[in-house]
DNA sequence: TAACGCATGTAAACCGTTACATGATTGA
DNA sequence: TCAATCATGTAACGGTTTACATGCGTTA
């Protein structure tokens, strides 16, 4: 249901294919809404057929086939009308990391302590493309399409992923400290 | 697979039903891994019949009969096994309010502003919990079963769930602020 | 008396990942 | 020459949610 109205909210910028919207995501939203092109492409032939999004079939010389998919009138009124109700509900979480620490108390100390320095190195470079790949990203498109008031919106998000990720470096650095010098050597 | 290891942990802490299982999970892992009991009863019967855990009947009156799961050797051992591997992948998040409000530059500087300060509500509601409910259960958790090492993790992992609140709070308050402020009316 | 808690389960539907299949061009 | 990029799609599988079905006891 979501991913429809992340494809409705790109296709709102202009018409692309099914592959020009994977990229626009795995560059943007990726962080809070990812999808493969597996899903993507079954998706857009379903929006299609519910006459959501039109397309056209561009051919091309030396590449594949091109089919480019635009919004219409409909999916135009439905993804407004899904921007106008508010999110009701906090989404659920998963975080594999945080499962594992949880249950590790039958672990050595200093096994438990390698797991979160392996956690804090993924987090760091996370938070180091945040600051940099993607602010920079974010930036490039808001020069290319001029929409100022969308590329504050597009800036804040990016900032609250380097926001969290700074939490969990942080967390995971304390975290470290507090087992290191406060957990008994198991018996 | 992860449901799996996440009710194998459950019942390396002692023999419990499926209803246990889900009422645990609810008060603890269910900020970073949560499952619905239709779908912890047929992977308690799939973990059954691939001889991870054993169970035995309990009869009650003027209650249904239980069904007590226990952890095998071979359980016990492909636990372990998961716990000492590390997890080398970060979890992908999905966020619908930050997909809604990355989205959001066709909606009125007001229309955005209420969208954050009920998605604020929300958090700071989930923030509360953490420091209140959530504290208490662990709390009383460790009390109840003497595990002072499990423990330590347990309100450890707590300690992230409000963290990662907290960091979700100030970035909404901020961001409004930012709107509020810097955001130009539509034209 | 209506709702909630206890307790189990199945089935349908839906969402999501991975693998397979094709095939030309471009860059390292 | 190998890998990556462009470009689309299907199929199999696996994970997750929701609804349905049952039924007694307790509490509001």
């Amino acid at each position: 249901m979501s991913l429809k109205f992340t494809l409705l909210g790109f296709l709102n910028y202009g018409p692309q294919t099914g592959y020009d919207l994977k990229k626009h995501m795995d560059n943007s939203t990726q962080f809070f809404w990812h999808a493969h092109l597996g899903q993507i492409y079954p998706t857009l032939k379903k929006m299609l057929a519910d006459g959501f999004v039109q397309s056209v079939d561009v051919p091309q010389d030396g590449k594949p086939d091109k089919k480019v998919y635009a919004i219409t009138e409909k999916g135009s009124a439905a993804f407004l009308k899904w921007l106008e109700d508010p999110i009701i509900q906090l989404t659920p979480t998963k975080d594999l990391g945080l499962l594992h620490f949880f249950f590790s108390g039958i672990l050595e100390k200093e096994k438990i302590l390698e797991h979160l320095s392996f956690s804090l190195t993924l987090h760091r470079k996370r938070l180091f493309e945040y600051q940099h790949e993607t602010a920079a990203y974010v930036q490039g498109i808001i020069k290319e399409t001029g929409l100022e008031r969308e590329g504050m919106l597009w800036e804040l998000s990016r900032q609250f992923g380097e926001a969290y990720e700074r939490t969990y470096v942080k967390y995971l650095e304390d975290t470290m400290e507090v087992i290191r010098n406060k957990m008994k050597e198991r018996s």
